[in-house]
DNA sequence: TAAAAAAGGTGACAAGTGTCATATTTCATC
DNA sequence: GATGAAATATGACACTTGTCACCTTTTTTA
């Protein structure tokens, strides 16, 4: 029972709810969950779409983002290694209101709803660290209404490239490790491709990153942190 | 033991979820709670306050809000009867993310923190209650994001207006039954409070709605929600 | 009730941002 | 390695929005 394919044995586990499971019901998750592999720009599931359950991202990076009434795609939250994709959905019993996308070749594990409804009703210690994963992101949720409409877009896109850093961290040429499209980008902080193109290409001369392609590197993270601080 | 006061007999508590709890465990939260009258523009709590409970909201409405560096209030939600303030910091054990204020004379219940932490790793239905109303509030705040980011300010005013119609209604002479200040409402939207003035006066020209002091009433809501589609 | 303070309102102007058009570069695929 | 498609880049311009200045109205307080 040692197979490195076997939740008990999932490294990721430790990041997420799924730790405050119980070998037995960990072994029920395993033995039901399905692992996929995600191809870059691929969908995991769309917006509307109900989900038969979880998933679990044991690697790569996905999105997810909502489509706006005026086409755009607004990106709500960049998720990697450890994070439950669709809990939301599955706990609320409605369809998703969100899309997942790979940003770059991932590895998941899909894990059926009824295993993880039932542990919720079974196990408080499950639902409560489940809760607690929520709050948080709520809390983040908040953070990011407060910066989408007191800050600029400067700003912002400044904000973004420190949370790449620090979430995604660098490669040993100092590139941040998460390669975005300027697209992606301009939809992470809500604006246009080219309003976002424009301040990266600023940033550029004023020596604050370098990029190589779609490549980029923090070079001033201080007077980036002063830009999102208001100076 | 039929005391209006008591917790068993508020209907309140059938709106959020307490409605989960047993009886013994709601004769333990009536025995502590504390009941406060909260003034107009009085605070409740302060962002970064830690939270020695959460506050119940029998009657009047608070906006949670954050500052922003700017010095800007960003308000993230409106809350009113039922629903409960403060969970979020008390089940995360973090200080609060937001400051709650009171926009019009409130009665509420104070329930320390320690009674809700215990149920909640005791009764898991509760806790499940509690998941599933946060897992809304998240779903809420994804929405939030998007309108924010992809929305103009005068589709953003619009939609707030009909918000505060379908939440919280009207009274017998059409006017929308909470009233907002211009400031408030700009706050809301993520505006400066002229912008604000500026549109609501449009739309006062525009026969969309009318208004008597600070009292607004809505007059054409099908116009209203086209704009806010987007035509 | 008068005076002071707060809220509402409007104009003028500048700064920020989105849109459209059009190059240019990079990337994927044969 | 050539070729077409996608991504990046930049200019021009219009529109949206924020800021400042000032005035009027409403509300609060003494």
């Amino acid at each position: 029972m040692d197979h490195p394919n076997r939740c008990e044995n999932c490294i990721v586990r430790k990041f997420n709810s799924l730790r405050a499971m119980s070998k037995e019901e960990l072994k029920a998750v395993s033995d039901s969950k399905v692992t996929k592999q995600v191809k870059k720009g691929e969908m995991i599931f769309d917006e509307g779409e109900k989900l038969n359950g979880v998933y679990c991202v044991r690697g790569g990076v996905s999105k997810l983002s909502k489509l706006s009434p005026n086409g755009k795609d607004q990106i709500v939250k960049l998720a990697s290694k450890g994070e439950v994709l669709g809990q939301r959905s599955v706990i609320a019993e409605e369809s998703s209101n969100l899309s997942a996308t790979a940003i770059n070749d991932m590895e998941v594990c899909f894990i059926p709803k009824e295993i993880i409804v039932s542990t919720l009703h079974k196990n408080p210690d499950f639902t409560y660290e489940v809760l607690r994963h929520m709050a948080h992101d709520l809390k983040e949720a908040d953070d990011v209404i407060v910066n989408m409409s007191q800050k600029s877009v400067k700003q912002r896109i400044a904000e973004a490239l420190l949370y790449m850093k620090t979430h995604f961290g660098e490669d040993k040429e100092g590139y941040l490790a998460l390669v975005l499209s300027r697209e992606d980008i301009a939809n992470v902080v809500g604006t246009a491709t080219e309003s976002c193109i424009r301040i990266l290409s600023e940033f550029r001369k004023e020596k604050l990153i370098r990029t190589t392609g779609k490549r980029m590197a923090i070079l001033e993270e201080r007077k980036l942190q002063d830009l999102v601080d208001g100076f």
